[in-house]
DNA sequence: CATACTCCATACGGTACCGTACGGTGGAAC
DNA sequence: GTTCCACCGTACGGTACCGTATGGAGTATG
């Protein structure tokens, strides 16, 4: 007889602009917000922060609404991985593709994403849960959409494809390890002007020709 | 009225040949024993894995007798995470110290790592769980070690201190990154013989005079 | 054999969470 | 204005774990 058929989420268009007004007033709830706040919480406190009854709290709701929109816990966190997909990748790709000069399109992308990551530890506490089945899945599709774009990049820069493919993987490499360092061990990176130097020289040996 | 005074930990010695023979038959659990499960657990499941009353029924024990000899989970948590910082590092850096070239204690040292890494997620594990106070410490202290002692290296090598510094840093950055990657999505790295060329690219590329 | 001490078993209360059952409310549809 | 239904509140039972209290079993020691 179980009634939460679920799902019935309506996308309840906000906006036209994008202005992300969150009216977080006496309004209804839709499985987006809850999907929102199940990526708060993810970058917050990593995975297991997806509690239903917490969340509902912080949503000044309870789980009588969570229950509603989604079967189950996992349910949402599948709702928010598909979520953060959507966001992560993509978003900034486009926007790299907007450069037109080969080298500074491979430059600014990894600028770009050192920055991002430093100060959103949203991928840093997904890659933390790695082992749990929904994440490695996303992982696994985003991983291999972001290195082969990067590889894609450095054919473009010049290389042949196989060479391209090994300068992507170690670029991608070396961005996920400056980001684990930076979150673990923040004070094991220099600082400032220094770190700007050591970037600049790590990204010139990622893109000297042999 | 605590009774549990606990850390009553008499290191037992088994044996001077190291044989790790655990003896997992009907006797008496040290301190010691619990510890190595814990860490056993890390390695399998993350910190979260480290719950008392699982460990006592894998050791075939209860939690009467864990807080026998510890107050809290905390303190198992802290031996542990002490055992491990006194294992991990110092016994591969001793064996590097073996190797007279310096080219060669450089290179020994990377395959060896990247290889103990990859079937061995304990590091992994511990990375994960970086916001952990008491991890935050361990990896805090390995990770200055290890860098510090790869940019000796380096400076052995010839490079000046501050170029040893970043060649360290960026090697470090690499081991790490590539090991996360082989962890979460091990696809994206090549297989057998193509994997060890690429890094035997990468390790040329950080040994490289410019 | 009695005592004492180390080590473990068991029972208990407490917390934080999941998922279910069901009753209630407020606004749109007729 | 009544009906209906999307949406939420509340109460409940269940699980997994932490930490405490206390009573032993086993072994050494007088």
């Amino acid at each position: 007889m179980a009634r939460a058929r679920a799902d019935r989420t309506e996308q309840k268009a906000q906006g036209a602009a994008g202005g992300p007004a969150r009216a977080s007033g006496r309004k209804k709830l839709t499985a987006t917000d809850w999907a929102d706040a199940a990526l708060a919480a993810i970058g917050e406190r990593g995975l297991a922060a997806v509690a239903v009854e917490p969340l509902a709290a912080r949503l000044g709701t309870t789980k009588g609404s969570f229950y509603w929109h989604f079967t189950n816990r996992d349910a949402l966190v599948e709702a928010a991985l598909t979520r953060w997909e959507e966001l992560c990748t993509e978003a900034i790709i486009t926007a790299t593709e907007r450069e037109p000069d080969a080298e500074k399109r491979l430059r600014h992308l990894f600028e770009e994403v050192i920055a991002a990551a430093a100060d959103d530890p949203l991928e840093m506490s997904l890659l933390a849960t790695a082992d749990h089945p929904l994440v490695a899945a996303v992982l696994r599709r985003v991983t291999e959409r972001r290195i082969g774009y990067v590889a894609h990049l450095f054919e473009e820069y010049g290389f042949p494809p196989a060479e391209a493919r090994r300068r992507g993987l170690l670029a991608y490499t070396c961005y996920l390890g400056h980001t684990q360092l930076g979150h673990a061990v923040p004070d094991a990176l220099p600082a400032g002007q220094e770190l700007a130097a050591y970037l600049e020289s790590v990204m010139t040996r990622l893109l000297r020709r042999d």
